[in-house]
DNA sequence: GCCAACGTTGGC
DNA sequence: GCCAACGTTGGC
């Protein structure tokens, strides 16, 4: 059964434009057990919604699962793990913060309710929310 | 730049 | 196991 997820990035560091450039990207550097396990959750066609942190924070674009969580080269930790995404496309227009916290079903979402976790689960309801906001046409 | 929220660390 | 101190993240 596919699943959504909301992945959180400072566009300064990585941006979804950066994503799109690269087209696929290992998702890294994650240091947060509640976020480790939400990545460790995700299995290969899962969809997520690329949010970007700080300067206008929202949803930028959506992105595809293509490897599922493996442990993150970049830490002698083997608890911290990877997921491989490809770049989806960019919405047409972003979903801010503010449009999240106002939308009744969307407030309730995991990055508006725990501002800090930077992986968290999506509903089938929300994505489409979101989608509906972006003015993405139904799939 | 400030501050709130939250996670982690370490003393006891 | 508790809790204070401290560090980090992220919104504004």
């Amino acid at each position: 059964m596919m699943q959504y997820w909301l992945i959180k990035s400072d566009p300064e560091t990585y941006s979804f434009a950066d994503l799109q450039r690269e087209r696929q990207t290992a998702w890294d550097g994650v240091r947060n057990y509640q976020a480790r396990n939400n990545l460790a959750a995700m299995q290969v066609g899962d969809l997520c919604l690329v949010y970007h942190s700080q300067t206008n924070p929202g949803v930028v674009g959506t992105a595809e699962v293509v490897r599922p969580a493996y442990p993150d080269p970049k830490s002698d930790d083997p608890r911290w793990v990877n997921v491989d995404v490809r770049a989806g496309k960019a919405l047409t227009r972003s979903v801010s913060l503010g449009e999240l916290r106002k939308h009744p079903l969307l407030s309730q979402m995991g990055v508006v309710r725990q501002g800090r976790l930077s992986v968290s689960p999506v509903t089938a309801a929300e994505w489409e929310a979101v989608m509906e906001l972006a003015g993405e046409p139904p799939r």
